[in-house]
DNA sequence: AATAGATTCAAACAGGCGTTTCAAACGGTG
DNA sequence: CACCGTTTGAAACGCCTGTTTGAATCTATT
């Protein structure tokens, strides 16, 4: 187990997408995506990569470390598809917390059908192992820390920070119910509620303005259409890659 | 497959706790919940529960219907282990949704670490099997069914069903994550910061006053001991089986 | 063209899995 | 005690798993 050399991180040319070593990772997360660490057989990922099942072993070295790999794979491409927003110095902070919340919910949800790399890292989330803390690390925390400063601003350093990171675990709780138990959500909501009120864009107006009513920097909840009116007059180039729908 | 003949769904005697059936069954929901469906061996299984390995097939057939089994012997123990509250008529909706919120943290956090019925639900939620719909109409849409109720109750008819039931999914969704995510969240939180903010009762009245608060029945959020005053003195037998902490 | 290294391949390995077998032990009934 | 259906036991059956092997093939440099 210790013994064995692994050719080297990147062999040789490890920049065509139709690399062995690129393949392989593709087709492992899918595979672990879907089935999981167990589940999940090397030789069906091989299959998949149209690939010998000795190519894990010569590239990765084993199962596990294909697995690490395959995570880290994961969360670096969906970063730079959905990089944080970035807003220019005066942008009003419920903007930016719209901002944050749309884009929290593009990545989580997709809006076609949600892509392999987040079901992936959604299983290290519930159920850790040892490529989560690189995950929480490089992909959550600084996305979490970015909430929490808006909120801060939002409330005028009014709270604490304790009190912050706890609206904000608030915020982020309601986006990743619909992420990590969809199919259950599913079965709760009538099928065409679904498509009209629980939408990646309907649910980030929604939860944004859930949030702004609960710190009282907005009228209390049932009042529809307030946020979009208010928000989406002062809205520049947020919800990037909308696809009609 | 087909042909086998299981002996019976309840052998003989099926009460005592040390039937070898219930010791399957309980060793079996411990060992799916910890490693999952695949990873849980029927083998591991029989040892903790002092028996043979045959005797899986010989009072379940398979290792699939184990498990189906063992699902619903979780959400049933647990069900009657924390049943809905129960108010009297006239109970303020606010106490209402103060005791639900809490039997909801409760049943999936608990106060001691959280026991496997729990964790072995939230498996079936996050990757749903055959076992799943059983689960959902048994054990969740009741307890959902009873969170909208309080909520049209709280705003007077205010609000269309479809509302009432994305608000109903905020509340869901906050206590959701801690359960769910428990092991990231606990990773952005200062630790002391866990016991003192995000345990189960500071958290059921957190939730609450955000809910309350984004409804307008409640000052905005960062008004710290508004709710305890307001309601642990109204407050009567809920937080069932609250144990010091 | 010859050489050396990197990469692929089919085949095999040992080990663990769910499942089955069939004989032994049990427990109440005539 | 002898009987018979129910329950347990140790051992074995295929099958599939992750991993390894060693030869064949490719690729680039001399």
């Amino acid at each position: 187990m210790a013994s064995i050399s692994v050719p080297k991180a990147g062999p040789v040319a490890s920049e065509g997408h139709d690399d062995p070593r690129d393949r392989i990772l593709s087709a492992a997360g899918q595979e672990f995506a879907e089935k999981g660490f167990e589940a999940a057989t090397i030789r069906d990922i091989c299959t998949l990569a149209t690939v010998n099942v000795a190519a894990v072993n010569y590239y990765f070295g084993d199962k596990h470390r294909l697995y690490i790999e395959s995570v880290r794979h994961a969360h670096e491409e969906r970063s730079q598809q959905f990089p944080l927003p970035e807003w220019v110095d005066g942008t009003a902070a419920v903007k930016k917390l719209r901002d944050f919340v749309g884009n929290m919910l593009q990545r989580m949800l997709g809006f076609d059908h949600p892509p392999w790399q987040v079901r992936l890292m959604l299983r290290e989330i519930l159920h850790p192992t040892d490529a989560c803390r690189e995950l929480v690390e490089d992909y959550i925390r600084p996305h979490f820390t970015v909430l929490c400063s808006i909120l801060d601003e939002l409330t005028d350093g009014e709270m604490s920070p304790s009190e912050v990171r706890r609206i904000g675990l608030s915020v982020v709780g309601q986006c990743f119910l619909y992420r990590a138990a969809g199919d259950v959500v599913g079965m709760l909501i009538p099928s065409n509620e679904i498509k009209n009120l629980h939408n990646p864009v309907d649910l980030a107006d929604y939860v944004t303005s859930f949030c702004l009513a609960a710190l009282g920097k907005h009228p209390p909840l049932p009042t529809e259409v307030s946020l979009n009116q208010s928000l989406s007059a002062a809205s520049g180039p947020s919800d990037q890659d909308v696809k009609s729908n």
